[in-house]
RNA sequence: CGGGCUGUAGCGCAGUUUGGUAGCGCACCGCGUUUGGGUCGCGGGGGCCGCCGGUUCAAAUCCGGCCAGCCCGACCA
């Protein structure tokens, strides 16, 4: 690489995140438009991620299946709200085995559909219900405004589909994997993301109701991050998903669809990266601890033996860590790249610490400078520094959130505020007010916050009486 | 999908106006040097100049088409 690091985040937000994402090792670009190769340094972190949440849905009754990746076009047809929301951005194919298809297939965009044709296949008592699955897929949606992470063609991601007897049942669902989403969110990632449900405008094509979460990224943007749809008997209707109930009477299931896909990672690096590069919340961080050994000739051979003495301490107590004894390089050299590759704490073993007994440690920020702790200490008290930090790092991005936040009551304040942050607004809830703001500021309602309090006012564009019934938060978004 | 900009070595770029067989920095390889915040020297390797076609004795350079990327907009669980 010709320059050193990356554009500072601060001159050029877009640019800062394009080059971030490459230089890091995250991802690569793939050969065809808009798509990512997930290298290894990235998939970690997906990894990691997919283990937890894996375990939150598992541990909530749910099982994991696999449905195949082509849909029969017919399938997608029957919800007129769900084609109208998804063809355009469907990939379909027409050609196989080196014929013409009678039936073009979609490679699935979302899975509602074929898994709505198999629920109705299992489903025949409330005996059957509530059925929930869930499955960790890749899905393509033709985006035209490809961004690695953000907005991919194909991506990866975890989709649940569940079918309940009642609403009451279905809502409680939607409301749990919310629940889990913002969990993972807050506890993983370090995002202090806002829930509670769409307008009707944000809607999933085909929902009754949408759910999200919302955290503000560093440019005062919002990203959602996760969404729990309630689907009511909408698909369940056109897929025939019907149980006899306690009575004998053949009434139709209400289903519920949620999705977290790996978008969720771009949320990480906007959320808590700064000018240096990445910044990762140790729970998800592929490296929680990097070792430079520093010297050379007989002290290097030292200090190299005293990093994996102490990499090898630190694996016991359940630290990922990594030495980084390549020769070539010089300490500066290391100390840089792993700043730009976020890795939370570096520890520094030269032949000066060794005579000290201590390590020297250089958290990725949160403090100045650096500390000398002794090596014998080091593993034990490591657990400790890397929870501390990932607190730190949540508490950051709330108090970052919280100064980007403001209440808007007239229009003439609003397009400043949406600039740099959000604004809690009253709304009057109308389609044409929300197309009027669009259009001059670029912001849409992200969400109608579930704990925002019980309030009434007028709306702060057309002055007509609020809608909802509380405050819901507007800002541009990716 | 509309408007603008850009495709030359792994990365960043010059060369294109005025056609003549491709260059710089970093990275890479070898040797030496250096190692507590992006060492230094010497010697090397690497190119269908995005792709296809046209004009020409001759094309990175001129013309046409296509593809890809970036920015803005529209679109977007």
């Amino acid at each position: 690489m010709s320059r050193e690091g990356v554009t500072p985040q601060s001159e050029d937000f877009s640019a800062w995140y394009n080059e971030l994402v490459i230089q890091a090792e995250l991802v690569d670009r793939g050969p065809v438009r808009g798509t990512m190769v997930i290298r290894p340094y990235g998939y970690r972190m997906w990894e990691l991620l997919q283990a937890d949440l894996d375990g939150r849905i598992k541990e909530a009754g749910h099982g994991n299946a696999c449905f195949p990746m082509f849909i029969p076009e017919s399938y997608f047809k029957r919800e007129a709200e769900h084609v109208e929301g998804f063809s355009p951005e469907l990939a379909v194919v027409t050609v196989a085995g080196g014929k013409e298809l009678e039936e073009p297939l979609v490679v699935r965009p979302t899975s509602e559909t074929v898994i709505g044709e198999y629920m109705a296949k299992w489903i025949e008592s409330h005996r059957d219900l509530p059925l929930l699955l869930n499955q960790w897929a890749n899905v393509v949606r033709w985006e035209l405004r490809p961004r690695m992470f953000l907005r991919t063609t194909e991506f990866l991601w975890q989709e649940g589909h569940t079918a309940h007897a009642d609403e009451e049942d279905a809502m409680r669902e939607t409301m749990w994997a919310l629940g889990a989403y913002a969990g993972l969110a807050r506890e993983l990632a370090a995002i202090p993301v806002i829930e509670g449900e769409k307008t009707p405008s944000e809607r999933f094509a085909g929902a009754e109701r949408t759910y999200t979460i919302e955290g503000m990224m560093r440019d005062g943007r919002a990203l959602q991050s996760g969404t729990s749809h309630y689907l009511g008997t909408n698909f369940a209707k056109v897929f025939d998903i019907t149980y006899q109930d306690e009575d004998g009477k053949l009434v139709h299931a209400h289903t519920t669809s949620w999705g977290m896909s790996t978008r969720m990672l771009g949320g990480v690096i906007m959320t808590h990266g700064d000018d240096k590069g990445l910044v990762l919340p140790p729970r998800i961080a592929p490296y929680q601890v990097v070792i430079v050994p520093i010297g050379r000739d007989e002290a290097a051979e030292r200090t190299a033996a005293a990093a994996r003495d102490l990499a090898g301490e630190l694996k016991r107590a359940g630290v990922r860590v990594h030495v980084d004894d390549r020769s070539q390089l010089r300490p500066g050299y290391k100390f840089n790249e792993w700043e730009l590759r976020g890795v939370p704490v570096r520890l520094e073993i030269g032949p000066r610490d060794l005579d000290g007994g201590v390590v020297t440690l250089a958290r990725r920020l949160g403090d100045q400078g650096k500390e000398q702790i002794p090596l014998d200490r080091a593993a034990e008290l490591m657990p400790g520094i890397l929870d501390d930090f990932q607190a730190f790092l949540y508490t950051r991005a709330e108090r970052f959130r919280d100064e980007h936040t403001a209440d808007v009551e007239s229009w003439d304040a609003f397009p400043d505020q949406v600039s740099q942050g959000w604004a809690r607004v009253f709304h009057c809830g109308r389609t044409d007010c929300e197309d009027a703001i669009k259009a001059d500021t670029a912001a849409t309602p992200r969400v109608i916050p579930s704990d925002a309090p019980e309030e009434h006012g007028v709306c702060f564009r057309c002055g007509e009486p609020s809608a909802y019934g509380k405050r819901i938060l507007y800002a541009r978004s990716y």
